[in-house]
DNA sequence: TTTT
DNA sequence: TTTT
């Protein structure tokens, strides 16, 4: 409660989403999306940093993902901030902190198919 | 570039911030932030889901946050996610995803000290 | 398509919302919402500069401003920049921007009633 | 204090940014942006809607958007809600809502000259 | 580790 | 018309 747990992004994706059907039916996309910044240093030269995120859409949102979206795609992004910790081979407790997508518009695809949201 | 990496929460510190002072007299803050969330189950129960996130201030900033902010503060804070890597004392590569902060409003502080925006 | 159209407030309600039920029994909530912006001038005197948005909130979201929402009630508000004409008595042609939430936060109330999400 | 007052919009100029020069040297830039949201009615039928805003830039951001924005441009802005009273020609009080534009990302654009951040 |  |  008195919470606020909102992402927005604008960037491009890294590689086609990678789908996943769970038991149960429900299904994951996941992707990786560059936001890419500019800054100038002391001496006024510019420079950009990318910066990569790790994107989960579950359910309809990763069908649609999963649809139209590609390596390369530009799009907007929101969602919210999630950490999780898992064990890796070697039983050590590791975090990663993924983005769980609430909705997307595409920004270099045909308006008919540019909005969508997520049903979750 | 096309880019934009933009992160709002409003939530409690967990603890007070810790300053830090880098050479050439740069400062730092920490803090963790929790936001929570409400849900409710498939048996129409409701559920709370507290997520922490790990909040970097710098400069102005962080003198501002080191000066105003406690443990239990609710703040509204805007920033962007950054993710850096370093070395374990066992030599393993490891990740730490941490927000920027760029600006923060204190939600239950007296008004004239509410606002503050980053100079940076 | 391609389109986003969203605003975040924090502010305080000027007004107790009022409400009404249309025909067909749909309710709607209407508020007007403050938000305090303090800037320094040339000087480096500090002034402040309120701006009033008016609010409209639609169905379940409408009932739930209607009772958990009060004169001077401080809260975070989400939604979407809508303008419309009417003519007044003079048959002058008149223009009204609203701000059609859909959903909020109340960031001085109990914590099981603070989140508060639109149907629609 | 204690306010939040920001907008989001990706939207298209609906004309070529009107710019003036105010006394005292002081550059405005004027333009329209419409955002465009896509829905289903009963029958689930898509149906879209635009919406007009009305955009003022200023200073530096005036001249960037003079020289890098055209009708069609398609953009991410950043800004905050200010409505302001006017008299017309008959001396009827008038009010129009207009967005300050703060910050802009040309998503149509040479990377180049893609993001843009408001001076003030 | 927070808050209600 | 709010809030601190």
């Amino acid at each position: 409660m008195r919470g606020l747990n909102k992402v927005m992004l604008i960037g491009n994706l890294g590689k086609d989403p990678e789908e996943q059907t769970l038991e149960g039916g429900i299904t994951v996309a996941k992707f990786s999306l560059a936001t890419t910044e500019s800054y100038k240093d002391d001496k006024g030269e510019t420079h950009s940093l990318t910066e990569w995120h790790s994107i989960v859409a579950w359910r309809s949102l990763a069908d649609l993902a999963g649809k139209y979206l590609k390596k390369g795609s530009t799009i907007y992004l929101e969602g919210k901030i999630k950490t999780r910790s898992y064990e890796d081979k070697e039983g050590n407790k590791k975090y990663v902190t993924e983005i769980i997508a609430e909705s997307f518009i595409m920004l270099d695809k045909p308006a008919d198919k540019a909005e969508i949201n997520a049903s979750f």
